[in-house]
DNA sequence: CGTCCCTCTTGAACACGTTCAAAACGAGGA
DNA sequence: TCCTCGTTTTGAACGTGTTCAAGAGGGACG
């Protein structure tokens, strides 16, 4: 098993580099010449590792998930309020993703192809996308928040859905230290916990099931 | 005032050569240069009436807008049912784009950039999306709903806003004939219109108040 | 040492979107 | 007819992401 060492060390020296230069420069305004050239390898050698340019932030993907999932995990630690975690989660979220924003915009454009392994939805990001949902039960099954046992179930990957909406506004977002983005989650987090207690009242229930069942049936073959 | 026609006429040339190729290649695989030479010009000539690919588009998405507007507006004509006229203006943009959606993902694609004008949050789209939810409040206003006046007069902008959402699950449903979008529309307009009707009720009265806020804060300086 | 083989590296070459200086065109006047 | 000037058209050239045939490096085995 030979280089096994040099090798992870020229990939990890590209990643690295375009990491860097896409926060200098912004995304479009970085090249794969001067990635290769800031790492001091050949331009094929990085097509080498990295199947495409795109391909280069899916690493830088997993960074931010990664980091958010520990971050987030501390601080919803021994809350139990249902609306205090999500919200912790959420804003956490922005906090670490703020410095990337600029160039962020750039990346979460490709990750909107639907052909694209960046896409959220697509099968190379499905063990991100697990981790991500796998976070939010913990904010449900962690609070004390009461709810009919299918919502229950569903909630999670309903709640991961909302926060690639308020993803999907912080993209469009240009307000300084995204306010706008804050604001949004600030207050709808309080509305979507009362709707959540909400849903266990009598007229409420067959709408809450429709919902259920709607997301189940979309869910299936996908 | 020379030659009006004749521009005019290559203009357009070179707009339905590029729509041509675009629907038969897809748009990745159409090139600028082949535009050029389906239309019998230069490629310099092409960007002298296009700033760019993907300014090409925007014609087209005029269109699809234009036909929109008027298919919706004869198939709401007479209904005054709330669920069955949005149904039916959401459908029916299914039906139109339906041909297109092969490409069109890739136009919904460069349209998620916050930074192209092809943005439908942009100021260059700001007529056709004025259009569109003008559609909405037709449907809201020629319908016998019973409503909240506040939320009246947010809900059309709100209805554009879900619209989006059903071409972003649009722009990722692989089923044939978009079958699981049809699903989506056919099962989410009758539970919007029963949640508008609940919002009626004593308990949903706030949670429906804090939500037109939120909205409209939001809408400010956007 | 020589030979094979697999991993890693190179940089020229390709195809594409885009730019731009120059040319062609055509109407209106001298 | 010839000149002028704004509009339209050209295609070579540039910078980019990406590919690929060729080579370098180094361990395993005879």
């Amino acid at each position: 098993m030979p280089h096994v060492a040099k090798s992870e060390e020229t990939r990890s020296l590209i990643v690295t580099t375009a990491m860097r230069l896409f926060t200098e420069n912004g995304y479009d305004r970085t090249t794969m010449r001067a990635i290769a050239a800031g790492a001091g390898v050949s331009v094929g050698n990085a097509y080498y590792y990295f199947s495409s340019k795109e391909q280069l932030i899916q690493g830088f993907y997993d960074e931010i998930a990664r980091q958010h999932l520990d971050a987030a995990r501390a601080r919803i630690d021994g809350e139990t309020a249902f609306a205090a975690r999500l919200q912790a989660v959420l804003l956490c979220w922005l906090d670490i993703a703020e410095p990337y924003q600029r160039f962020g915009t750039q990346f979460f454009v490709n990750a909107a192809d639907p052909e694209s392994p960046l896409s959220p939805f697509s099968d190379d990001s499905s063990a991100a996308r697990e981790a991500s949902i796998g976070l939010m039960r913990e904010v449900v099954d962690g609070s004390d928040v009461k709810l009919d046992p299918e919502l229950r179930d569903q909630l999670p990957e309903l709640l991961w859905l909302y926060q690639m909406g308020v993803v999907l506004f912080w993209v469009h977002d240009r307000s300084a230290g995204q306010k706008r983005s804050r604001m949004l989650v600030e207050r709808s987090v309080p509305l979507l916990a009362r709707l959540a207690a909400l849903s266990r009242l009598r007229v409420f229930r067959p709408v809450s099931r429709e919902i259920v069942d709607l997301i189940r049936d979309l869910a299936k073959k996908d």
